[in-house]
DNA sequence: TACCAGGTAAAAA
DNA sequence: TTTTTACATGGT
């Protein structure tokens, strides 16, 4: 949402692969034509049009692991959030809990902090302003269930974006591993939390998380037969046959053990 | 009760 | 350099 008012909704009809999309906006306080080029980026962002995976296809289609898996899953690309301080903020929540109560606490966050728009009755809420959040005391923030170490993370985040000494377009131009140097100078963002922001903020296609518990435990024992759980540094060895596209191939990856567990 | 959940930082080995 | 430990809370 830019300034003034404006609600994106979007409905797509048919298959993911040739089905259209709909997207509605409305707008109080802004140019028709700025809220319809930023409301196109952002749909454009959170599904990851831009993301090369004919690329990752023709590279991996007979890959061992992900060949059946690629065609199973044809279209999937990494999921966007709306902005990378957006992704940050709910990988920082997301951190060594289970993922339902650090959604629970970013829904709240949004209640409490964030920008809301009415349209044709209906209330929407955007997620929080880094300003808003930045001017919040610690102890506020930890009434929402939080940590202190994710407290501190968090203001500490809001305050880099609310001051710019942290903007998404200066990291959007680094290397991976610049922006993941640059995140991690933030009291609270390990590599871990860099990572996860740059795949989902920023639609990264070879940003590989080896840490991540999905990637230790379930990928290394659902699809590569561990017994145990793996190490990190043996999991970003695997990695590299995926070069350059880990991230999607760990998206994919997902995508096949979310298939199994159901099957 | 104890352990796990898409970690991090600081201390200890 | 690698391995523990405390940290908050909810579910099983």
């Amino acid at each position: 949402m830019g300034k003034g008012s404006t609600i994106v909704s979007v409905a797509q009809m048919g298959s993911p692969i040739r089905g259209t999309l709909e997207v509605r906006i409305a707008a109080r306080g802004v140019e028709l034509e700025a809220a319809r080029s930023e409301a196109r980026d952002l749909v454009r962002r959170m599904l990851g049009v831009t993301q090369d995976i004919r690329g990752f296809y023709r590279a991996f289609r007979n890959d061992v692991l992900l060949g059946e898996t690629i065609r199973r899953f044809r279209g999937l690309r990494i999921a966007g959030s709306a902005s990378l301080w957006e992704a940050l903020v709910t990988a920082i929540l997301s951190q060594q809990i289970n993922l339902r109560f650090a959604y629970d606490i970013r829904r709240e966050l949004a209640l409490a902090f964030g920008r809301r728009a009415t349209w044709d009755g209906e209330t929407f809420v955007g997620f929080p302003r880094p300003e808003a959040i930045a001017r919040q005391r610690k102890s506020t923030l930890r009434t929402f269930r939080l940590s202190r170490a994710k407290a501190v993370a968090i203001q500490g985040v809001a305050r880099a974006f609310a001051g710019g000494s942290l903007r998404e377009d200066e990291i959007a131009r680094l290397s991976d591993e610049e922006a993941i140097e640059k995140m991690t100078a933030i009291v609270g963002v390990g590599r871990w939390t860099a990572e996860i922001a740059l795949l989902r903020g920023l639609g990264r296609v070879d940003i590989f998380p080896a840490a991540d518990l999905g990637v230790v435990k379930y990928l290394a024992q659902g699809l590569l037969g561990h017994k145990v759980r793996a190490r990190e540094s043996a999991m970003r060895r695997y990695s590299e046959r995926w070069r350059p596209y880990r991230g999607l191939a760990l998206v994919y990856a997902y995508a096949e053990l979310a298939r199994k567990r159901k099957s």
